[in-house]
DNA sequence: CCCTCTCTAGGTACATCGTACGTAGAAGTG
DNA sequence: CACTTCTACGTACGATGTACCTAGAGAGGG
């Protein structure tokens, strides 16, 4: 417990027993307010904070967002950064919000009627948009639920694209859930694919000496029957059909 | 380029040009060979590290993994485990490739009928047990493609199991990273929520709060109508059931 | 009005991390 | 035997997250 202990070495506190408790801040950072209106007004907002360590994730990558690093580029000190952001993972928090925020939403969901796939399909390539542009995204998706304010404008979108199906509230949050791991997958996967390129002629070389060693019979004869490589956007579009379909599909049948 | 450099104050080296070029190591860890069988026998072994780093990984986290800590365990100092693991990246490799041993594939294929579903269905049941002994798992697979041999072998069987199913190659492999992707994020999925156990509470207080703000309509209206929540194994199998569907569906129809 | 309390900005300091580099010695090869 | 090539390990550096402290700004109560 790190919590904040008195000198400890003085005589005993006057009157107010050491911590009376500090007054538990929450853990989440939705839940505490950007300001309570006392002493100076603050030179930076989550947003601007949010949006500069975005810029240096887009620019730079994901380790390079340090707490010097983003304080530096708001032209503030390193500490002071911590009125803001009581943790880093909280920075996180914010920059996943604020990349969330980037989704535009269409005022009506379309039609009643089933058009509920096209809906689900536009939904999951604007969201592939937006991790193309911010690559170091999918890893934070993943790495925690973050139930930020975008988060929710998202959440509450799919359930009204997926209202005319009949399915119950459970059961869209769980295909929410494969839609947008999907989605990370893949993005993260064309992450990884970009950023290895170098190493490809390596990976090629192993898997093949693999393939011809006798060990992995299947994967050679997939090897030898494999096409040319597939374009990256049909290949998704492809997978995000099976998805789709996976999820639009009544409900367990055997 | 660190490579070793001669003095480079004494006058020009007699013959040879500084560097004639280092053999060049290769990047991808399994194409080093584990010893190349000159000089004191080493000390421990990629099998020992992994091991020993996997141990930690299990009772402390993945954070807890450091080249100090795993070195420390294995009784070795700092430094020596660079001899080993060029760097820590190929440490993590090594982890998961000693997980992914961790699978117990069935000799012969089951039968060649479409027992197809039963396949993947145990093999995503295994992979799910797995990683509920790793907790650090899916994060390392989701963040490297990481094709260590156990990789192959779990690549090959799949392969086998799916061989039935008159799928091509690609769409075979594609089918494999849906289902390898859907049970990791399955399964971080719950790593989480096990985790945030602690802020559940806040969480829930912030949800409904925003539910009863009336801007997000369609989540109060799905958490109105949420039944209790689902055994995590028959959530998972549920889930499981769409995906497994998705792979053997025959292939795009619109 | 001033006093006081609360907030902000910022600096200093520490533990810990990955790892570059150099030295000492052991085990094979000629 | 000498020589080469490896292993083991200590030291040291730059970077990180963040605990803690000092000043000072500005609103509220007397």
């Amino acid at each position: 417990m790190p919590s904040s202990k008195p000198p400890a070495g003085e005589s005993a506190p006057p009157a107010a027993p050491a911590t009376p408790e500090p007054p538990e801040a929450p853990e989440l950072i939705w839940l505490r307010p950007e300001r309570t209106g006392r002493g100076p007004k603050p030179a930076h907002s989550r947003a601007s904070i949010a949006a500069a360590a975005i810029a240096i994730a887009d620019a730079e990558g994901l380790d390079a967002v340090s707490m010097r690093r983003v304080a530096a580029a708001l032209g503030a000190g390193t500490m002071s950064l911590y009125n803001y952001v009581p943790k880093k993972e909280h920075l996180l928090d914010l920059m996943l919000d604020a990349a969330t925020a980037e989704y535009d939403f269409p005022a009506t969901p379309a039609t009643p009627a089933d058009d509920c796939r096209e809906g689900l399909y536009r939904l999951a390539h604007q969201q592939l948009a937006i991790m193309r542009r911010h690559p170091w995204l999918p890893a934070l998706v993943i790495a925690r639920p973050g139930i930020g304010p975008n988060a929710l404008r998202y959440t509450d979108h799919f359930l009204a694209v997926t209202a005319p199906t009949r399915l119950d509230g459970t059961t869209r949050m769980e295909a929410l859930a494969l839609l947008n791991g999907f989605v990370c997958q893949y993005a993260q996967y064309e992450r990884t694919a970009a950023a290895g390129a170098k190493w490809q002629g390596e990976l090629v070389g192993y898997l093949t000496r693999a393939a011809m060693s006798g060990d992995y019979p299947h994967l050679a004869a997939a090897f030898a029957t494999a096409g040319p490589p597939a374009d990256p956007d049909t290949a998704f579009d492809r997978a995000l059909h099976r998805v789709v379909t996976a999820i639009l599909a009544p409900a367990q049948s055997g």
